[in-house]
DNA sequence: AAATATTTTTAGTTATACCTAAATTAATTT
DNA sequence: AAATTAATTTAGGTATAACTAAAAATATTT
């Protein structure tokens, strides 16, 4: 049994293992956790005593298959709730992830299921992310970044890299929404913005950055 | 600010001053939270720092008017949860008590507050407790036999008057339960049979001597 | 009222999860 | 390859919330 903190730094080593080519390092966990190098190195090792992670001194962390299994198991809850906050409570979806982060730990199984069941079996959160499966199975459409999108075809966005409140605020100024249907016109050379289309109104700029959270599917 | 611990204690304390005409006792808290009478000191000491409680050394303590509200907000918020529990998720009403015990130290006041609006404001909980409502004021609505809820108006079943066990096997076949939502129809002049709606299904007809046990709180 | 029993508190210990500062290892420059 | 820089770990410390054992205060019996 995990505490609520271990699985904390679970979900953490999970998301920043993309798919697990070489380990997530100390400084990366503490990073994302604004926690200390030092607190980082403790909490390891109890989680590779536990065998959900693999350690080597100085080489940084590797989740093994039960860890991947429990951190998506965090995730499902976490993305359940969410559905629930948005669809049921009518709460936005940049409010959301704060409450979910505290939800997603409430153990019962059980809960789980009647949840999911009450929600009509939801395959994709609020931000448009892939909602696990009570095995830990995550299957989902390739997602790209908006800016990688082949120009003059219509993507549709499917999710965000980045849940700030901010920018998500920003891109409901912009009009810009989970399964808006967006058209790139042109990559701009000298500082990587791009131009686009959203649900065929007139054209309007957006910055790399903006760009580069912003994930699609080709339609 | 209260932890998870110290707000369960302070809930355990509101729960074991009857009215506070005396001060609750170390040991009397110790049996409740099964802990050890020095850990309970310990706390109390730390709860009367926080001003949620008054203690005087070997005297016991008693709960203050702002620690009596914290409380009460944090019953309010298990009561709520237990009612979506039951009402939402099909759970029974002896299967809730240990989830909503995790649930209600979940913090966000929006939360509560959609929560409440999206159970439609229910005034008890699945077994027939009040819930306090925001300000923390406990109104025990009046309690009436279901004969004598106004026909047309949606009451709800706080208690039973008769705990027969062949009584209640009775209740639970006609699908009556505690938190029950029933609209009484039309009382019948010449045995005093009641029609009733439950839960929005289709009426059928209770005898007096079933209604007379049967006490119910308007909505 | 003294003796005994019970309750409560104090003092000191443990585990969790964080921290700082110093030491060590690995990576990068020169 | 040596020196420097950066990353990581170790060592030791803090706060929270539990514990045991002993001391102190209160309550009950005789």
């Amino acid at each position: 049994m995990l505490s609520f903190t271990e699985e904390n730094y679970l979900k953490a080593i999970y998301h920043l293992s993309n798919d697990g080519q070489q380990g997530v390092t100390t400084n990366m966990i503490a990073d994302h956790l604004s926690m200390r190098a030092a607190s980082v190195t403790d909490m390891i090792k109890k989680l590779a005593q536990k065998e959900v992670v693999s350690y080597e001194k100085y080489r940084g962390v590797n989740i093994t298959p039960t860890g991947k299994k429990k951190a998506l198991n965090i995730i499902r809850k976490h993305r359940l709730w969410e559905v629930f906050l948005v669809d049921k409570l009518k709460f936005q979806w940049d409010e959301v992830h704060d409450i979910a982060e505290e939800l997603e730990h409430i153990k019962s199984e059980l809960l789980i299921k009647r949840l999911d069941e009450f929600l009509d079996f939801p395959k994709v959160d609020p931000h448009g992310d892939p909602i696990p499966d009570e095995h830990g199975e995550l299957t989902m459409a390739r997602q790209i970044p908006l800016g990688e999108s082949p120009p003059h075809q219509v993507a549709q966005v499917v999710a965000v890299e980045n849940s700030d409140a901010q920018f998500l605020k920003h891109l409901d100024r912009m009009g810009i929404y989970l399964g808006a249907r967006i058209k790139v016109l042109e990559v701009v050379e000298f500082d990587g913005s791009v131009e686009i289309e959203i649900d065929n109104k007139p054209a309007v700029y957006i910055s790399k950055q903006t760009a580069d959270n912003i994930l699609v599917t080709e339609k």
